[in-house]
DNA sequence: GAATTCATGTAACTTGTTACATGATTTA
DNA sequence: TAAATCATGTAACAAGTTACATGAATTC
């Protein structure tokens, strides 16, 4: 739903190409938003119908033409307003598969369930690893790319994904306690 | 993507027509998941194909007919192969349209970005104070339906509601404390 | 008597994924 | 020279939403 946005947001801080956008998907925002290839072309004729971006051609003496495109002054206001009007449904998406299948995973029973939140615990852990190294690389691109205005903006950004990754870790602490307290007792039933 | 895992975990608990299915989405696990009654039926549809439930014709003497369905053996060793198989990527969906948002935010000025967030922490602070009602309705319901022992599992899934909640409070303050000597920072700037 | 709820669906559309096609360039 | 990467897409499919249709029952 908001992939016209993201490439918007994109392409108001560079022109790119297709191909460059999945790119800085895969490698940048990837933590919260990805897209297809295929998709991303799509999307981009769209926005180009629509006046949003406008396209030129690159016809260098290497490799295949570039379409390389950029927002035009149409996208930047079509991206500010989507941005000023707040949707009423705070998360913009309720579903969340995770709780879903939390919720499902006592069918399996309380050992079992203890196993997976014990799995889910150790990749939690390495998430929070992988998220220091994100930001320490993110201070020095900004700082060597000259955008040090950006930093505060981006750090709240982040700084979310440590908050949401330590209440993961924290909770899956709690469950893994009293699930053991549950696996005790059925134990003491058995006997 | 988990529609149907979701139908047959829910009809685990007791048989149900299409409609009783859009109402226990609706005021059970909306919080975390919704569907679209016309996707139920279906969806519904696709499982009785599959073998996955049963369905049983009941012409009662008033309204029209209704379509209860059962989950078949079939259809409980199917889900329990669900739970049993993990995810690698352990969210399932990376996609988080609020982080975009955020992210693109900064698009709007320091300001804007302040006010935003200050109306999402208000929404919070609501979040935190209804989960807590809903936490006291499922301790009374299950008690009442004599699934006590269930009790347990539902309090690990609404535990994850809680945290995540709280840690989008304290993300919001430290954001707004972050903001405002920006905002500061601007205007003495200006001076 | 009108509006809402109960209960079932169909049709059209949007969004997202997977698989495939093409051809040049670079790297192992 | 084979594989991977660059760069563009198309086609088919899967999942989800919105709008509409039907008719009985209940509530205002």
């Amino acid at each position: 739903m908001s992939l016209p946005h993201a490439l918007l947001g994109l392409l108001k801080y560079m022109p790119m190409t297709g191909y460059e956008l999945k790119k800085f998907f895969d490698d940048s925002i990837n933590y919260f938003w990805s897209a297809q290839i295929s998709q991303i072309y799509r999307e981009l004729k769209k926005l180009e119908e629509n006046g949003y971006i406008k396209s030129a051609r690159e016809s260098g003496d290497k490799g295949p033409d570039k379409i390389r495109y950029s927002i035009t002054d149409s996208g930047f206001s079509f991206l500010k307003d989507w941005l000023s009007n707040v949707p009423e449904n705070i998360d913009e998406d309720n579903r969340n598969a995770f709780l879903l299948r939390i919720m499902l995973l006592s069918n399996l029973g309380a050992e079992e369930m203890h196993m997976q939140i014990q799995m889910r615990l150790e990749k939690y852990r390495k998430s929070l690893a992988e998220l220091e190294t994100v930001r320490e690389k993110l201070s020095f691109y900004l700082e060597q790319t000259g955008n040090v205005d950006l930093l505060p903006f981006w750090k709240i950004t982040l700084n979310r994904g440590f908050h949401d990754i330590k209440s993961h870790i924290e909770w899956a602490e709690e469950s893994l306690a009293v699930l053991e307290i549950e696996i005790k007792k059925l134990k003491s039933k058995k006997k």
